[in-house]
DNA sequence: GTCCCTAGCTTGTTTGAACAAGTTCTGGGC
DNA sequence: GCCCAGAACTTGTTCAAACAAGCTAGGGAC
C-alpha cells in the first residue's frame, strides 16, 4: 500500500493529466485539500511537493499553486536504461555485444568507479538498434565485482538493467551523467553508419547502487537526429519535503 | 535570513565538500543532528531533503543516510541563463545581437508560445562569447508581450535574463529542455567558427514565467567541446548545470 | 475614478509526539 | 564456528498546532 501522500498526489496528477485541473488554474489551497482528504495540512503539503518535483505545478508564498504544465516529465530514471525507454515509447530494441574484454583499471575509472588504480574492470562495446536502425554505441566499464554477473549474460541481451535486477537484484537508483555533442570517430562512423566527423550525442554517466557504490562507467553516443533527452525542471523549488 | 533548515543544509554541503564526510560515509542519524543543531527532527529531515535533491546523499528506509558524491550539481536553474553560470565559474561572458526582428508567429510558435498563429512575436539572433571565444548560437522567439522590454536592451547585453527581471521584475522560473546533437548550417558554421557538418550541442527550451506564462522559445547552439550538460539524479530529483 | 492600506487568506517554517517499517548488531543456542 | 531471533537503532509517515511571510481583494480616503 503506497503511503497516503502518494495517493493524494496520484489523485491530483490524474486530475491535471485529465484536464480538470487545466493549465494556469489554481490549486485547491492546503487547507481546503487537507479537510476533503480528512488528513492533516503536512500530508497534503507532501503531495504537493511530488508534484512540484515532476515541473507540474509551481507555488509562491502567499499565493495559491497554480499548474504549470500537463506533460509529465518521465523521471529522469528511464535515462538509465535505454531499453526500457525505447520500450515504454513502443519501440523495438535489440542489443549485440561487439566486444568484451577484462582488463585493469586506469586512474580516471579508478577514481570515477571508486576502485584502486588495477583493480580489475569488465570493458564491454555494445551497439544497440532501434526498430532495426543502430542508434546507439555503449562503451561501458563495470566494476570488478559485477564482471562475472555481466558476462552471463546472453550477447543479445536487451536491457542489461533489466537483467541484472533480475539476477542479482542489484537497482541502479542514482547516476550522475555528462552530456555534450562529440564528432564520431572512425570506429563510432563505422558501427553507427555515419559520416566521420559527424555528429553524435554523447552521454557519458556513472551509475551506483543503491547503497551509493559505483557500479559501471559507461559512455554511450547517439546518432544525430535519433534520441533527444527531454528535461523538465521545476527550478526554484528545489527543497522537496516540507515537514516530518 | 535564511530559514534554519537552509543553513543546516549548508553546513552538511559544506562538510561533505570539505571532506569531513567522505565518500561512502554515513551521515550522523537524525536524531543526533536534531540534538548537535537544537531543532526538531522535521527540520532535520528538511535540510537532508535539500542535500538528496542535490544528488549528495542518498537514503534507505532503517539504514543511515550515506554521502553518494562530492560534487555539487547546480539546480537546472542556472541553465536557463547562460551568463549567469558562466559568471559563476568564473568567466567572462560577452553578448552580441545580432540579428532581431519583429514578425507573427507561425503555427508551431504559437504552440509552444501559447498564443494564436499570427500574433506578433520578436526573433532574435544572439551570439555568445566566453572569454573572448564564440561558443554559442542563440535563436530565440519572445512573445509579444515581451516584445518593447527585449528591444528596450543593449545589443551587448550580458544577461537578459537578470536585465529582464531587473526591469520587469520578470522571473523565468520553470522550463522545458530538448537535448540533442546537429550538425553545424553554414550560418551556424560561420558564427561559431567551426567546420560546416560538425557536431554542434543544441538545447531547445521553453521558458515560462512564474505564473505558467510562456515566455520565449529558444533553439541554442553550443560548440562541440565547449559546455557539457551535467545531470544528477537522485531518484527523482534532478538537477543540472552545464560544465566545461 | 484612482490610489493606498489593511484584513483575511495562503503558503512557508518549526515544534513535539507517536507509530510503522526496515536495517544492523548482539547474543544465545546449536 | 555458524546461524537465527530479537533488541536497539534509523528512516518513513502522519498528526495537530502555532506563528511568519507574502499575496489579493475590497473598502476607505482623496
Amino acid at each position: 500500500m503506497h503511503p497516503r501522500y502518494a495517493r493524494i498526489a496520484d489523485e491530483l496528477r490524474a486530475a491535471i493529466l485529465g484536464g480538470e485541473l487545466p493549465v494556469g488554474a489554481p490549486l485547491p489551497s492546503e487547507t481546503v485539500l487537507a479537510a476533503r482528504h480528512k488528513v492533516a495540512r503536512g500530508t497534503i503539503r507532501q503531495a504537493v511537493a511530488v508534484l512540484t518535483a515532476e515541473g507540474l505545478v509551481g507555488s509562491r508564498q502567499g499565493a495559491r499553486r497554480i499548474v504549470l504544465g500537463r506533460e509529465r516529465s518521465q523521471n529522469f530514471a528511464v535515462l538509465h536504461s535505454f531499453a526500457e525507454w525505447a520500450r515504454a515509447a513502443g519501440h523495438e530494441v535489440t542489443g549485440q555485444v561487439i566486444e568484451q574484454s577484462r582488463r585493469t583499471a586506469g586512474a580516471a575509472e579508478a577514481a570515477r568507479l571508486g576502485l584502486a588504480v588495477g583493480d580489475p574492470v569488465l570493458q564491454v562495446l555494445r551497439l544497440r538498434r532501434l526498430d532495426g536502425v543502430a542508434v546507439l554505441l555503449e562503451r561501458t566499464v563495470y566494476a570488478g565485482w559485477l564482471a562475472p554477473a555481466v558476462e552471463r549474460l546472453p550477447a543479445d541481451c536487451d536491457s542489461v538493467t533489466r537483467a541484472l535486477f533480475e539476477s542479482r537484484g542489484l537497482v541502479f537508483a542514482y547516476g550522475e551523467h555528462l552530456i555534450d555533442a562529440v564528432a564520431a570517430g572512425t570506429e563510432d562512423a563505422r558501427l553507427l553508419g555515419v559520416r566521420r566527423g559527424g555528429p553524435l550525442l554523447r552521454q557519458r554517466r556513472v551509475t551506483t547502487t543503491r547503497e551509493g557504490r559505483p557500479a559501471e562507467w559507461s559512455d554511450d553516443r547517439y546518432r544525430a537526429g535519433s534520441v533527444t533527452f527531454a528535461i523538465r525542471n521545476a527550478a526554484g523549488a528545489l527543497a522537496v519535503h516540507p515537514q516530518d
